[in-house]
DNA sequence: GCCAACGTTGGC
DNA sequence: GCCAACGTTGGC
């Protein structure tokens, strides 16, 4: 089993949408990055943990813990979909170019741990979300990393 | 709202 | 295949 961060804007889809939807289930659409894309597609697998980053939240935070839902990944359905704001012309049903797991909510933490004390405690010095100019949205997080992240919730 | 750091696009 | 221009992310 792995582990990864997954970044959403709360004002867009927060881990309490997450806990709201059927199944407290939902697809996690609208990646547009190759690198992203390749994790989900290649790299998750069912029962994969994941931490949930409110990115853009005052402050930005990590807010809890969801699972992968998904055997594997599937077409993202929003490419197809001229009204969907992450639609894109050259992606064929055919050839899709952009994939998608199914996350689950599992819990939300008692006390979310903010950016500043991530960046503040050295084991996690070299965690992809605390390292300068790190933008990806879909990052691998190692158990030690995983471990000292649920550590300080308590 | 600013802007640094990246990623993508497209002309050549 | 290079790289300038442009777009996006996301903390501050």
């Amino acid at each position: 089993m792995q582990y990864w961060l997954m970044k959403s804007e709360p004002d867009c889809f927060s881990i309490d949408d997450l806990k709201a939807c059927p199944n407290s289930t939902d697809m996690w659409d609208g990646v547009r990055n190759y690198q992203a894309r390749n994790m989900m597609r290649d790299e998750m697998k069912k029962g994969d943990q994941v931490l949930f980053y409110h990115s853009n939240a005052k402050p930005p935070h990590i807010a809890g813990i969801a699972t992968i839902a998904s055997k594997q990944a599937y077409p993202d359905p929003t490419q197809f979909d001229p009204k969907s704001q992450y639609f894109d012309d050259k992606s064929t049903k055919d050839r899709p170019r952009w994939f998608l797991v199914d996350v689950k909510y599992k819990k939300k933490f008692k006390n979310p741990i903010p950016l500043d004390q991530v960046k503040a405690n050295p084991k996690l010095k070299n965690m992809k979300l605390v390292q300068k100019g790190s933008r990806l949205s879909i990052q691998p997080v190692t158990s030690k990393e995983w471990d000292e992240v649920l550590a300080m919730t308590n």
